[in-house]
DNA sequence: TGTAAAATGAGAACCATTTTTGTTTTATCG
DNA sequence: CGATAAAACAAAAATGGTTCTCATTTTACA
């Protein structure tokens, strides 16, 4: 694996953004410092910095393939409306050891939970909708 | 929701190959009984049965969504390599306990393993390739 | 039976991702 | 250092799964 400013860019920038990237979106953020970046070649190396464990890819349920800088063992929680993805900080050891046990060669576990963003989109959403089912005297 | 004979047979169809079929495998499987329909038509009625739960949309980490008859909790397993998805028969109910306890609104679990026949093609993989290492008198 | 709503088939459109192609960059070695 | 081969690149085409559009047909029911 040669050394590429391409590559390295866009390491240091999963690391420094830490959050959970999709292709597109590292290409976004990359295409001031580095304009004539192609997408291509974002996928082509996010794949591979995963694959030589340098990053890792996000196992969540979700359209878009993400990645991130953190590779030690941990798990996410996912908004079902935005897609946004959240590093859970605390899982019952419990859960984790009662999986590990299991005679499976691995597992997929991610939580779904509304963002806090979202869940504030939704309740307007509601009371609007509330609203309007008020008689017309009443509003 | 009108009743139509294309939607009854695609649910017909899940339901006697109790199955985890993708939308082009159930296309496939139907169009000797009904040459004319569409992929589209079988997309449109798989998502349609699955929101009114008469079939559930199987969650799991794979490229293709698939569906099936069974409309029950139970939990998968995948394969990695031809993606072929079995009901798991038995997890400890303590681990589903727990993760129901949790707060959050929802998970998706699922596990990972190797189906017979992919494991035994891998098997033969292995041996091929340790044979090949020989020196050549040795053949 | 007439009609409006729902569903269909065929194919176009979409979107994320992968592949292809010709060119450029990187490491290495004489 | 300069030649060379492997690796990586940009740009664009191709792919694959899924959704959407639209003109036509089917369904329910008044």
């Amino acid at each position: 694996m040669y050394k590429t400013m391409q590559r390295n860019e866009i390491l240091t920038m999963l690391q420094k953004k830490h959050k959970h990237l999709t292709a597109t979106e590292v290409y976004d953020l990359l295409r001031d410092k580095v304009p004539q970046i192609s997408l291509g070649t974002v996928y082509r190396n996010l794949e591979l910095l995963a694959e030589k464990g340098l990053i890792s890819q996000v196992k969540s349920y979700s359209k878009q393939k993400r990645f991130e800088a953190n590779t030690k063992f941990h798990l996410h929680t996912r908004c079902p409306i935005c897609d946004t993805i959240e590093d859970i900080e605390y899982v019952e050891q419990q859960i984790i050891d009662a999986l590990a046990k299991l005679n499976c060669e691995s597992y997929i576990l991610e939580f779904i939970n509304c963002c806090p963003t979202c869940k504030e989109k939704l309740e307007k959403q509601k009371n609007l909708s509330r609203l309007k089912k008020q008689p017309l005297s009443l509003l």
